[in-house]
DNA sequence: GAGTGTTGTGTACGGGCGTACATATCGGCG
DNA sequence: CGCCGATATGTACGCCCGTACACAACACTC
């Protein structure tokens, strides 16, 4: 026997079971198909992640940071200056460019956790995460619309192979946004019903 | 052999399929399981679906028309008077309610549509159809983006097992309906968002 | 450097799967 | 009636799966 005590073993593992989901989606995902991907025995995979639920929730987190991570490095949410909807909609732009693999991935794991009642606090903090990045340009109820608005749009571009049409997206983006404190579009009254210090 | 010349035999199988994603999920879904569901022989599933496709097509297409069908029996999208936001929020309120077998099992086999290009087509004709239910209250673009923004906070719901709110979500489905005809968006003050006599 | 426990490996078992196919059944047509 | 093609059935093949488990290799401790 070859090869022992390699201690990226695991993280190679996860990071073979990504690309398999990738190319094959959930469907394809089985111990024996990472390994042959990972190049590492079957009973590694084994080993290492005694159910399938595991190697997925361990995959989905680690989309999840990798998208955290894009989206921070993208950097416009982190100033207060930019507009939020022309910010988000040019955010999914970039994101469903292209090749559509990443996305797919990502969604296809995102989703699972429909029937898959592991991977829901790994989706619900994925959820939370994404709403409390924008909670610093709007309240939180706003926030979660947003990313339910956003899963939505992306949804309707996945699931019925539309193209993605950034103007429609900033557009209904920036209704659910409610007037700011400083650009007020109707002067008389100061805001009109959602609340700033509400939920 | 018994039992020939059933005429509803293919139908009884859509049934059992239904069931079978219903209890199980698609993971779940095999020509056998479906047979033994449906109480007929396995080379029955095979002669009337060649595919788990052809099969998962027939019941998304089914399931589809079901929840058209009781969108159009609650009547509230067909009375013009009706606040659209409240309506929808509370149709999601009634579908979320109790039971959620029937909502994980729609939209399961909605969301199948991402990695099954074969049920892509169906899923956009569900999209469209319940688009267009909306269009005869608000314009077009409007309406995608209610669709959209539903699908989101229903996913919230359930990928997230957080529980329903409804004002929550009526509160962020009036802020993308605009004002109506009658209520330009900066008069004096007729009425902000609820459209009575839209559309 | 012997003992020990964790980590990694190879193999085999039982079961479910899609598929193929020979066969059986029956409505409809001439 | 006699045939034929569409419909239905049962069975068997080969593949892939999760799982179990005995065993090998190493780090670490004393």
């Amino acid at each position: 026997m070859a090869r022992r005590y390699d201690p990226e073993r695991r993280q190679r593992i996860i990071d073979a079971a990504i690309r398999v989901v990738g190319r094959q989606g959930i469907a394809g995902l089985s111990h024996r198909s990472v390994a042959a991907e990972a190049d590492v025995p079957l009973g590694s995979t084994t080993y290492h992640f005694a159910t399938l639920d595991d190697l997925l929730v361990a995959a989905l987190r680690q989309a999840e940071e990798g998208f955290a991570k894009a989206v921070a490095t993208r950097g416009g949410l982190t100033d207060p200056h930019t507009d939020l909807a022309t910010e988000l909609a040019g955010l999914m732009g970039e994101w469903l460019a292209g090749d559509r693999t990443g996305v797919e991935l990502e969604y296809e794991l995102y989703l699972a956790a429909l029937r898959r009642p592991a991977l829901r606090p790994v989706a619900a903090e994925w959820a939370e995460e994404l709403a409390a990045l924008l909670s610093h340009h709007t309240d939180p109820l706003t926030a979660r619309a947003l990313v339910a608005l956003m899963d939505g749009i992306c949804l309707q571009v996945l699931l019925t192979d539309t193209p993605y049409d950034e103007d429609y997206a900033r557009e209904v983006l920036a209704r659910v946004i409610p007037p700011g404190p400083s650009a007020r579009p109707c002067p008389k009254r100061p805001r009109q019903g959602p609340p700033g210090s509400d939920a």
